[in-house]
DNA sequence: TTATTCTTGACTAAAATAGTCGGGAATAGG
DNA sequence: CCTATTCCCGACTATTTTAGTCAAGAATAA
């Protein structure tokens, strides 16, 4: 999990998306003039966005892109995981230096805090984010675990 | 808030001195030959750490850091702040031609994302991590908000 | 038929990251 | 005092990633 603009260009596509996608598709057009992203750039990411099957296409005049399904059920984490390539976390395993050692500790121990920001994003749908501002929403999740999120 | 293999680094580093500081500071020549991180890199995440007030410093033979203070008032996201620069998102701010716009409400958006994983990761202490591997915590926080860590 | 729009791949410029190097300054121990 | 150790600091470099460009092509609605 990376955390960098491109997933917030994604996530920003995805919900401009959400919010200005009826009927008809969205062209990637207009989305880079509402969003002030390079037309070009956005390509690329809805290349993985489709990839990934968040994202459904159509060519030709009037064409454009759709959510897949609903906002409700895509999550920023999917979005993220989309378009960035996944951390390289083989840094100390396969060496012989790290057998028992604190290398492989931290290693692990990052790798489980990488998970837990993955489940919170995991958490969060482009619903959510469409519901937005000034609200607050509560999400009861599976495991019980209670999540106040402050979109505010 | 970025994520990258930077804070990685530094949160592996801080996790180190926790762990094996004791009385005596800990040189970044122990925790360079630890945890396989190039010592002059060490030198200048420490330099940030220690003015970010998360590390002191003693000079000279037997020198090293100390942790500023006790483990469980240590934060993630405060090491990660403190060596990762933070993300400029004036992207849009200042503009004439996102007043009313969507690139302003998606752009606060974002930002209100980014406070949310960083709230999640201030309240992941070194302390939790060194309890560590196999365990589960659970944290009661200020506002109510229950949440489960599984640090497996 | 034509304009529109997605699709793809190769390429480039700029920025961030990871790491190097060399010279200092402080200080514990002899 | 001397010396090895360790932090301190700035400049520099190589590599990777990011962001963006360009060009050609395929599908399709009107």
């Amino acid at each position: 999990m990376k955390l960098t603009t491109r997933g917030r260009y994604a996530v920003t596509a995805m919900l401009d998306l959400a919010i200005n996608g009826g009927k008809k598709p969205v062209s990637l057009a207009d989305i880079s003039g509402r969003q002030e992203i390079s037309l070009s750039y956005l390509e690329q990411l809805f290349a993985k966005l489709r990839r990934k099957q968040l994202v459904t296409s159509a060519r030709g005049p009037g064409g454009g892109y759709r959510l897949a399904r609903s906002g409700n059920d895509i999550f920023v984490a999917q979005i993220i995981d989309a378009v960035a390539e996944s951390v390289d976390v083989t840094n100390c395993q396969g060496k012989g230096n790290c057998h028992h050692g604190e290398t492989c500790l931290t290693h692990h121990l990052w790798e489980d805090l990488s998970g837990q920001i993955h489940d919170f994003l995991s958490q969060i749908s482009l619903g959510d984010l469409m519901k937005g501002r000034g609200q607050r929403v509560n999400k009861q999740h599976t495991d019980g675990v209670l999540q106040t999120l402050s979109l505010q």
